[in-house]
DNA sequence: GCTAATTGGGAAAGCGCATTCCCACTGCTT
DNA sequence: AAGCAGTGGGAATGCGCTTTCCCAATTAGC
């Protein structure tokens, strides 16, 4: 598309380009208050509309910030994309949105794009994984990293470090205390349950999930209990149906079984979604949270909010992640080191147990 | 940020800038093979990426289409911001996504930004005002739109036309039922449910909620129904809520003066979001749904899927209209056309009538 | 072998803008 | 009156790329 261009409203207004610039964009040299005038007016009866490409190629900055999501409609990537939004708007630059399905491999197409448009930072905020299917992908988006931090950009990733990353300058790792949050959980509700756990996780090789599963069972090793099996099924609300399902029927079977004095099975789902899949599975199979059984999840996304009944989770503070990750490549080394020097302060979870994990007395 | 340029890589290739272009994007003009290969070796070794701004100002083409929503994490704007990403992913286009509050002088600077940027297409996703309060700001809105695009921008407006707009070339509105498929809720309802009827809408002048107000209020006429009482609230969950605690006072109030023979109230809210406000207003007075009042909202947001009780609403392709409006901008005017022609058919909702409004038989 | 047509590479120009440096003018001081 | 310093406007340059047109070389046809 095309529109009146800069050149056009300095010789409106009878003088040069680069008077123009200077009274439309501000400048060390200030242009006389007549020829001010002209220029504004020029500007104002063409319509003129900056060229912010052509603005960026002279300035060298495009004003840009690249955010990865895996689903832009998962509730968790929503409340991410809003803090990053707002942070961005913060430093008066726009967001470029791309939605991969969550592979490395897609994500390094992404970050090539950003850079393409020379991004000023990128945002990337799904989950890390080490799987061996993983590996190529890992190994390209790592290079495409490299390359794009050592061309001056800055990189911001919410969890862990891309696999195989080197941290270049202006990379940066938002750690969030997934372990830590999901032993406090466990410790809680090894406090108040007395029947079995079991894990709902994703697949292994997909830290966040791991770290939550890990820590879920050092929390439990520490209040004297056994560890819990792990189901594993797609990190998705799907995958916890899937394994909702299946423990839907064990829950059956070993009441047929053993009667009600069986004590019950506590399932942690090692996110929200998937842990309403759970719930959902065993809700069709005629059962009840938590009079058979009880359910926690993680991340305490916004929709949890209507959720009945009400879930036990983590709460993480979604929108302070996007915000701070954003924040942290917004300025240079200095406010880089300001968000992972607050993060182990910035990134605080809460563990929060509801309805969904209550006991009866 | 910088990275080596086509310069360098020609250069290091030993031939003429032009000629890298020619091998590194193709054209009419082929060069042989011997230097296409000489320049896609250069290309690899010196990391070359293509400065996608620089390419934008030669083209005058940016590749980039700007997404107007009001809040990204509502579920209603993060589906249909999945359409508009798979759509421009298959046109090989990056979005900008600018989330605002909801006002269009807040819209009218996406607009201005998105123009900047010289973005191919703007879709906005929002609902239209025609309030007073919005006077000022649906003119301005209107004036930057009709500049983009008589500038040669293509603009996809999903639900009704910007107020005050001229409907230039270029400018698309995807017409959405909502006035007809309220309608026709509104005949299912009266078909089934004996008491009377209350809509919760948005504010007053806000389009799409006044379409399905009016044509819920249509739908009861033709049924023969005295037109339900109308409550006004913010388009948002705490609007739900808000209507939802007057709702459920009333519902006491009635109770106890008339006792248990006073036929049920029947809740159509105007989204699925402040349905399920006022559903939490509603439990949190002790009330049951839809033992005590019915409830029934409209868009079916993916969430709803596990809301308790299952919750009727007229189900709209959120996808599939970001999807279609971004396609209505992507080809010209015979794709406009194309879009445009295939609304009556291509959006097409239904009504889902769930437990939320069942009646004890 | 000669002529005409085709093909491919390079030089030049320009997309729209920001910045730097040169020059001219003005005001102040000696 | 002359010289110096400060200020503001313009010309030139360049950011990285694409496309067009000119020219030279090669190929094909007679």
């Amino acid at each position: 598309m095309a529109a009146s261009t800069l050149t056009e409203v300095a010789r409106l207004a009878g003088v040069s380009p680069a008077t123009a610039s200077r009274v439309l964009n501000g400048s060390a040299r200030k242009p006389g208050k007549d020829i001010a005038d002209r220029v504004r007016q020029a500007a104002e009866s063409l319509g003129y509309v900056p060229n912010a490409q052509a603005q960026g190629l002279a300035k060298s900055s495009s004003g840009l910030i690249g955010l990865i999501v895996h689903d832009i409609a998962d509730p968790y990537f929503a409340a991410i994309a809003r803090g990053v939004q707002e942070a961005a708007r913060e430093q008066r630059k726009m967001v470029l949105l791309a939605t991969t399905g969550g592979g490395p491999a897609e994500e390094r197409e992404a970050v090539a794009a950003f850079a393409a448009r020379r991004a000023d930072s990128i945002v990337i905020a799904g989950s890390r994984s080490c799987r061996e299917e993983d590996h190529d992908g890992n190994t390209a988006l790592a290079a495409e990293l490299d390359r794009y931090c050592r061309n001056g950009g800055q990189v911001a990733v919410v969890g862990h470090p891309v696999v195989g990353a080197t941290a270049p300058e202006g990379y940066h790792v938002l750690r969030v205390p997934n372990r830590e949050l999901a032993d406090r959980l466990a410790t809680e509700l090894a406090g108040s349950w007395d029947g079995d756990f079991v894990i709902v996780g994703g697949p292994e090789g997909l830290l966040t999930s791991d770290d939550r599963v890990n820590g879920f069972q050092e929390g439990l090793a520490r209040a004297g209990r056994r560890p819990a099996e792990v189901l594993r099924s797609a990190f998705n609300r799907s995958g916890g149906y899937e394994a909702g399902l299946e423990l839907a029927a064990r829950i059956k079977a070993g009441r047929s079984a053993e009667g009600a004095a069986d004590p019950k099975l506590c399932i942690f789902a090692v996110n929200d979604v998937m842990a309403i899949g759970a719930a959902a599975a065993l809700r069709s199979e005629g059962l009840r949270i938590p009079r058979d059984a009880a359910i926690a999840g993680f991340d305490d996304i916004e929709t949890l909010r209507d959720f009945r009944p009400a879930l036990s989770t983590v709460r993480l503070p979604l929108e302070d992640i996007g915000r701070l990750a954003t924040r942290a490549t917004g300025r240079g080394p200095a406010a880089g080191d300001a968000a992972e020097d607050a993060a182990p302060a910035g990134i605080a979870g809460e563990v929060t147990l509801r309805r969904s994990t209550e006991t009866a007395a």
